[in-house]
RNA sequence: GGGUCGGUGCCCGAGAGGCCAAAGGGGAUGGACUGUAAAUCCAUUGGCGCAAGCCUACGUUGGUUCGACUCCAACCCGGCCCA
């Protein structure tokens, strides 16, 4: 029993919420018993192409599971996707298209590999459209009886949504009980979801018990910040790390986060002891920068290896503070003519626009071979190796065809 | 179904016949300052054009007018109230 309690500590780190956790000691001493497997759900919505840090805050407890030898569930939502999660959103989401969301959920799958663990004995996915396509209306009029408006009023969502004499479509009503369903489907023993996801997640609870099922445990967590600092990390915002980036952009993009979010990435991106954290985020013992250093070769370190770390955080340095020309700048094939100094930008690929090369150039944002630039009509000749600069971080270097 | 209010640039939101590529804010981008952090300050923020200027844009489609984001009509979408 000891170990048990020992797993519901571990099982506890970062998490916000259990609903309950005296029923995850139960089922999991359950399970130890008589050796079977627990079955951990997790939703994921393809309704965009890209895993990102955020969805691995919830996939990583999802391996500890996995660790301790359960069954990581991971549902894709194709069909929940056509409705869109009205959580967090203010307004109803646009349904997608079944080519879109089978696009994106086999990357989804794929990149999910970078975190779960995919033996087969420990790793399952279902669609939800596998039994939501199906249902009959009969079936959806049986499954909306099990919950009333006051209720899905409750949730703030909707509630604000509503309150602001915005439009909330009855559709949206469905997606708790689509996903609910979803657990009893799939009889899932936990529900892992952020703290954004706790009324879909316990509307599975309920589901599950008139099904005469026992009601899946719910553990949250919180939701990991964008790079804004302000709203959740997530792709349609642009303020995400996606587990696909590159260690140069992980490691650009980790230490453009405000001193105060290192903690919150800390806690729920890496294994490090929370007493560890503290002395990391405590600017008296650890100069921010250096934190914010190893936060970025930490994190690197779980998608790709040490090396990857170590070469991005050497890249950054010598790029931005010994302010040396980056190793990889792409080099773009230009003819010998000369150009007009916004045109050549342009034809760099480095602006998207005449308008945005003229005002670049004069917000003193240019350089060629380190050199200003201040008149957007002034003819450059290309030559070899010119290297050209736009804003900080764009670089491109002529080879003249 | 009836009444009523509304749909504006990436987002929010002002404008109510010419002075409107459209106030203000947010965001974004560039610059200064830094630890490429945050905060702060400054600038820029539809496209093409060296420029004059031209084009595209205020839900959609037509109309009135020398001229329409502003007026009219129909339609589409949404909020609220009534049924």
């Amino acid at each position: 029993m000891t170990d048990i309690k020992t797993q519901v500590e571990q099982l506890k780190r970062g998490t916000v919420e259990i609903f309950s956790e005296n029923e995850l000691a139960e089922r999991l001493a359950e399970a130890a018993k008589d050796k079977h497997q627990l079955r951990i759900k997790l939703g994921m919505d393809p309704t965009a192409p890209d895993i990102h840090l955020g969805h691995t805050v919830v996939m990583r407890k999802m391996r500890q599971f996995q660790d301790m030898g359960h069954k990581a569930v991971l549902i894709i939502g194709d069909y929940t996707a056509r409705i869109g999660d009205p959580t967090g959103q203010n307004t109803t989401r646009p349904m997608l298209t079944p080519e879109q969301i089978d696009k994106n959920a086999k990357t989804y799958i794929a990149q999910a590999g970078k975190v779960l663990d995919m033996s087969k004995d420990k790793f399952e996915v279902r669609p939800n459209s596998e039994w939501l396509a199906d249902l009959r209306l009969a079936d959806i009029i049986k499954l909306t009886s099990s919950t009333t408006v006051a209720r899905m009023l409750e949730r703030d969502t909707f509630e604000i949504r509503y309150k602001a004499g915005d439009a909330i479509s009855l559709h949206e009503f469905l997606y708790p009980l689509m996903q609910g369903y979803d657990s009893v489907m799939v009889k899932a023993d936990v529900e892992l979801g952020g703290t954004d996801q706790t009324f879909n997640n316990l509307v599975g609870r309920d589901l599950q018990r008139i099904n005469n099922q026992k009601p899946q445990i719910v553990m949250t967590m919180p939701i990991l910040v964008g790079l804004d600092g302000k709203e959740k990390m997530s792709k349609s915002k642009g303020n995400y790390i996606g587990v696909t980036d590159s260690p140069k952009d992980m490691f650009g993009k980790i230490m453009s986060i405000s001193d105060e979010m290192m903690e919150n990435y800390y806690t729920l991106l890496t294994d490090i002891p929370t007493a560890k954290i503290k002395e990391l985020v405590d600017s008296q013992k650890t100069h921010p920068k250096q934190a914010k250093v190893f936060l970025g070769k930490t994190v690197i370190k779980q998608f790709y290896d040490e090396a990857a770390g170590e070469t991005a955080a050497a890249e950054f340095e010598n790029v931005f503070a010994q302010k040396q020309m980056p190793q990889d700048i792409p080099e773009v094939k230009i003819s010998p003519e000369p150009i007009a100094a916004a045109k050549l930008l342009a034809a760099c690929n480095l602006v998207t626009s005449g308008g945005e090369a003229k005002r670049l150039i004069a917000g003193g944002g240019m350089s060629i071979d380190s050199e200003k630039v201040t008149d957007p009509n002034k003819l450059i000749t290309p030559a070899n190796g010119m290297i050209v600069r736009a804003g900080k971080l764009k670089f491109a270097k002529l080879t003249v065809k």
